[in-house]
DNA sequence: ATTTTAATTGCAAATCATTTGCAACTGATT
DNA sequence: AATCAGTTGCAAATGATTTGCAATTAAAAT
């Protein structure tokens, strides 16, 4: 079931009791739908869909709609980032304190495994980029997609 | 009405005979509807959604739906090529005759202007990603953000 | 421990972008 | 002008995500 897995750098799965700290620290309550969704979290690597989440969840746990509610309030404190693969599906993996979460991802276009990628968009380029056309801050939204090892026939 | 405009290398307006030509030479029809909407997208630079399309047309002059459609075919035929901007909603842009389209855009995040960007993830790079995590026809999705100097309050 | 209160949840229904079914229509070819 | 496959419009279906609202509950106050 294990998908292509290269953890460069996340390899540090943050403890239950601080993400719920967080969440207390911004007057938020620890619920049991919403314990359950971080520690599903906690536990996957790679980016998740709601529908995921809300597979992976024990049966009666919680409804979707609080899924999608609980990943907009994660987002707005910081504590998730949302993924956007191009498929119309949002994808949200954890990030850890003081991180800003942003990387990139290699997805396979045929069995959608994805890689985490440490590589990123070079910082002077972009420099330039928003030098020459007036903008301040500037930040990137970059995937790359090809076929993984298994899928090249 | 004009947004930022630094059109770097799209600066040839293509003919329309020539955009139907191809059409004919594909085996499709030169529908009403079909003309309109590629009048419209040779007139703007900038990726543009269904909706705008339909918007500029003439009152009647077609569906939604058809403009859904002909964006599908012109998408496969590689005569447009499709942007998202992680708003939800899907953006085209005419493809010259040859041309992969593969450009990148800066995106206002406050007025939504575009500006189109020459600067591509560098390929040595990219093939380095590839190489090591041994996939194969790797390409990217690439866009910046941030604030365009008339939005920087 | 019990009350109080605002945050949270579930469920149904609404939105939005996009797709699909299907019968009527129309370019392009003969 | 006849023919026929490709097209179109309209309604309805889909899929992701959001919203309204009444019932529930975690956490603070008593």
């Amino acid at each position: 079931m294990k998908k292509n897995c290269a953890h460069k750098h996340t390899e540090k799965k943050q403890e239950l009791a601080s993400l719920t700290g967080r969440l207390r620290r911004e007057a938020r309550k620890i619920t049991g739908p919403r314990a359950a969704i971080l520690e599903i979290l906690r536990h996957h690597p790679h980016p998740l869909t709601n529908k995921e989440i809300f597979a992976e969840l024990p049966k009666g746990e919680c409804d979707l709609v609080t899924i999608y509610r609980a990943m907009q309030m994660l987002e707005k404190l910081g504590m998730v980032k949302r993924f956007d693969f191009g498929d119309g599906t949002a994808r949200f993996e954890l990030v850890g304190e003081g991180d800003d979460g942003h990387h990139h991802h290699l997805i396979c276009t045929r069995c959608a495994s994805v890689v985490e990628i440490e590589e990123c968009f070079p910082e002077e380029i972009e420099r330039r980029i928003a030098r020459v056309n007036e903008f301040t801050g500037v930040t990137h939204r970059l995937e790359f997609f090809g076929l993984c090892p298994g899928c090249q026939k």
